[in-house]
DNA sequence: AGAAATACTTGACAAAGTCAAGCAATCAGG
DNA sequence: CCTGATTGCTTGACTTTGTCAAGTATTTCT
């Protein structure tokens, strides 16, 4: 079963529930069009047919119709646009929004229904799968960066540990090193010289660089930087490696280091275009492959 | 925006992306209807009438008028139960199944458009995503136990570093001493006095249990037991637990102790329903929280 | 054997969806 | 400022889908 089928066994899925959940409104007097246009009306004032016809793709015949109804319930006014006449502005009456409001109550009951059993923290986990699967779509969503927070430091290690175990075949003496790095820095920080960032997008982690002290007091290093798969072609690599390198400029290092190896190609393109060049190159036996080193610096 | 209100978001938009979705059989001689019964048809031989009606949530009316018209297409052959002469047994022709091939490409397609500018990474973490919500709804799926894999390390870590933070108000410290015992573990493991469990659910991980060795030969440690807030209630804890003990006393193991804060109720509660008792309890001060700390042992 | 339940089918309507034509207002170009 | 094209909406005519109740044949239960 891949991914296509994954999506289409959710889709096959979730029409049922929704279908179930519709029948919430059931035994009201309007059908699932007209509650939908009333949803609409109560999230903004002054829309047109037009508008309304493209939200909730509805047949502007039908839509017609529907507000015809709605306005002799009392529940919709329509009034000609001054600047345009033939548009028409629509807006809930008084009616409407009280009406809306109990639309929503009985909405959010069908939804707590649906998600009764689940305990909260089950809840809010399925809330941010199903965020993550409208951002995925849309492709919205801010990326930001962030210093360290809980959590933060072992997702640094799983992903590196999972990555490239997955992607190169290291083995768990990578994974070992990596949790060297972090218990350090962690346990011998120098707040003012060394510095991580994170990089997420809502309760989602993207990616990872930091900053620490090099082997001499004007050098830094630049270490752990990772950006997921998912998240890349966004310039976020870009973005975190300019970040990181500003900082170190700034906190008075005057030269930036880097040790990785060949076969990280993207890792290793995005260094070359920022002004890196490798000052030594090796090849040796590390975490179980046979690779080639490469140390690279920077004047900063 | 609490969980309530983004589910409902989530709803509202999926359920105009069904919506587009569904016009990929826009143009082909069937309704969405007779698409649906084909797709049932075509999963499971020998369904009856009631059946598909109870499983896509059609009127039996209507579902009678739709087997009739395909039985007419020649996509769909029913014949009368041997056992029960009311029932109909319902099943699709060659030809059926050859239209049925034709639709899931379709569907496959219509699939594939929506996620176009996905790339592969992103497009299985969405499928996992909605996996999750399919389960989280259902709350089916087995969880298993295994030893640590890749990426398993770095995710004790960050969700000891999280959970604990967030629920305790543990500072950084903390993180720190988990980061400290499992680089300790990765570097230095005994593989036949030493080991980990990771439960887990297809591609989340819910749990996680070590078993280490103690201040004498004879004794095990029980060490960083965490359960996922989202996955309690079901037992796992007991059975991450039993899993230990029965596991160090199999190797020989006499006796297990282990370090833990009177405010974990419910782990203490599991460990006093499993044997074990307080051997010391004094006040301290730890990960800038004033606590409780308490020293457990139990004979194996 | 007779009442109740089951598995459909049919008829009669109501509701929703679709399509094209129509009307008034506005815009764009000479 | 005149004219044809476009826009925003409405209306009519029609098809499709959804719903409910009643009907038939069979089986189950007692």
């Amino acid at each position: 079963m891949d991914d296509i089928d994954r999506i289409r066994a959710f889709n096959r899925f979730y029409t049922a529930r929704l279908g179930v959940m519709d029948k919430a409104f059931m035994g009201s007097r309007h059908s699932l069009g007209d509650i939908r246009i009333i949803f609409e009306l109560g999230q903004v004032d002054g829309l047109t047919a037009r508008d309304i016809s493209a939200l909730i793709s509805i047949d502007e015949g039908q839509l017609s119709r529907n507000l015809a109804a709605l306005q002799k319930q009392g529940l919709v006014a329509r009034r000609r646009s001054t600047s345009d006449a033939r548009r028409v502005l629509l807006s809930l009456t008084q009616e409407g929004r009280t009406l809306l409001k109990r639309y929503v109550k009985e909405a959010r009951s069908a939804v707590r229904e649906m998600t009764a059993g689940m305990n909260p923290s089950q809840l809010s986990k399925m809330a941010d799968a199903m965020v993550l699967v409208q951002n995925s779509i849309t492709g919205t969503g801010d990326i930001m960066l962030r210093d360290l927070a809980p959590g933060d430091v072992g997702w640094v290690l799983q992903r590196h540990g999972e990555y490239y175990a997955q992607s190169e075949g290291f083995d768990a003496s990578f994974e070992q090193l990596v949790a060297k790095i972090l218990a350090d820095y962690l346990a011998g920080r120098d707040s003012s010289r060394e510095r991580a960032w994170i990089a997420y997008r809502g309760s989602e982690r993207l990616g990872c660089i930091f900053c620490v002290r090099g082997p001499e007091p004007h050098v830094a290093k630049l270490r752990l930087f990772f950006v997921e798969p998912g998240a890349r072609g966004q310039k976020l690599g870009l973005r975190l490696i300019t970040e990181c390198m500003a900082w170190a400029r700034a906190r008075g290092y005057e030269k930036m280091v880097l040790w990785t190896h060949e076969s990280h190609r993207e890792a290793c393109a995005l260094y070359a275009a920022n002004g890196f060049h490798v000052t030594a190159s090796n090849s040796v036996e590390n975490f179980g492959q046979q690779m080639i080193e490469q140390h690279w610096e920077k004047q900063l």
